[in-house]
DNA sequence: ATCTTCATGTAATAAGTTACATGATTAA
DNA sequence: TTAATCATGTAACTTATTACATGAAGAT
């Protein structure tokens, strides 16, 4: 077995949110609010992150030296606006060319549920996959309504989030039409 | 917001990974070590679940009453034979009929690394969906060695564990697909 | 003989969610 | 004036992984 995190000489090694938090502050400066609505805005679909998972992993990079927090203010209120430092971006630039093992990692109770139906009657597995059907139909949604905000990105020279959001959509709309087909099977 | 897991009556809610325990045990009486390998062996590729999960669980569900411990002996050596009571059944099926939110995650540490490649050279973009390529394909013929087995279970008439298999092959293969063509556009 | 599979379990740790608490600013 | 958004954090809890320990049975 390899090491399943990256570690850059000393100090605490660097989690897969982590990585996260790191690769979103390295195209621009971010508040941990900042940070919770663009992983809900563009990498949710495959990186999920709480904010129970944000603000302390933002402490932890900011101790490894990876990330500073620049205080700002706006109004009178208190705001953290963290931003990647040298360190961090050599961290994040040794992550991206290494060749550690990656976790794809998939829970999803919908097919649980259809893969054990034949214990039930056909009309409740055929409401199982329409639950799924539907739910990957709103996120082919979602995801479009943030396509024009990543055509914008691609037309700025950063093209890979573009290329992401469109093999989500295809994702999502290839598991929906193998629920309709299921669907058919089942009618 | 609902509920997340189901509970009937009394006693403990039933968590997700001991409705997919119960659910392997609705078809059959197994071990501990029985339903990690049937867990590895047939809904690994979209629900895992280890040891340090399994035993615990089998527990739970014991003093739950929704199965109960038959402990045989082979050869000489002590094994744990658990099989689903009529109250587990019960719960299964409840589970089954419900329309309970589902969850549905992926954590993809590969589409993370493409998603930041713009910080990279492009023949470091190139070898991460190579091997993200590399991991949907070998899915792929894991998932085909298990088909023959599916397939008995279908013509004996439990045809939903071969549904899905298929359903497996076929996102894996939809996936390997998108990476290839990402592979063409990177070069 | 020795390797693989069968078999059971726990302890330490890591990872992640949910609920809660708090309050300012901005748009309608 | 009221709702939405911006903003920060923690505590309790749940969930899951990893590593370890142990050993018999069956195959080569």
């Amino acid at each position: 077995m390899e090491r399943q995190s990256t570690n850059d000489g000393a100090g605490t090694p660097l989690s897969a949110t982590g990585r996260a938090i790191l690769g979103l502050l390295g195209s621009a400066p971010r508040t941990g609010y900042d940070i919770k609505s663009a992983v809900d805005g563009s990498i949710r679909f495959f990186w999920a992150a709480s904010y129970g998972q944000i603000y302390p992993e933002l402490k932890r990079l900011e101790s490894a030296g990876l990330v500073r927090v620049a205080s700002a203010e706006k109004g009178g209120r208190r705001r953290s606006v963290y931003e990647i430092t040298a360190a961090g971006r050599d961290a994040l630039q040794a992550w991206l060319a290494s060749d550690a093992e990656l976790t794809t990692e998939m829970r999803d109770e919908g097919l649980l549920r259809f893969f054990f139906s034949d214990l039930v009657d056909r009309e409740e597995a055929l409401a199982n996959v329409r639950a799924m059907r539907a739910h990957h139909e709103a996120m082919v949604r979602r995801l479009r309504e943030i396509e024009p905000k990543s055509i914008q990105a691609r037309d700025a020279g950063r093209r890979f989030p573009y290329l992401t959001l469109m093999g989500g959509i295809e994702l999502h709309e290839q598991r929906a039409a193998w629920c309709a087909r299921m669907e058919k099977e089942l009618s």
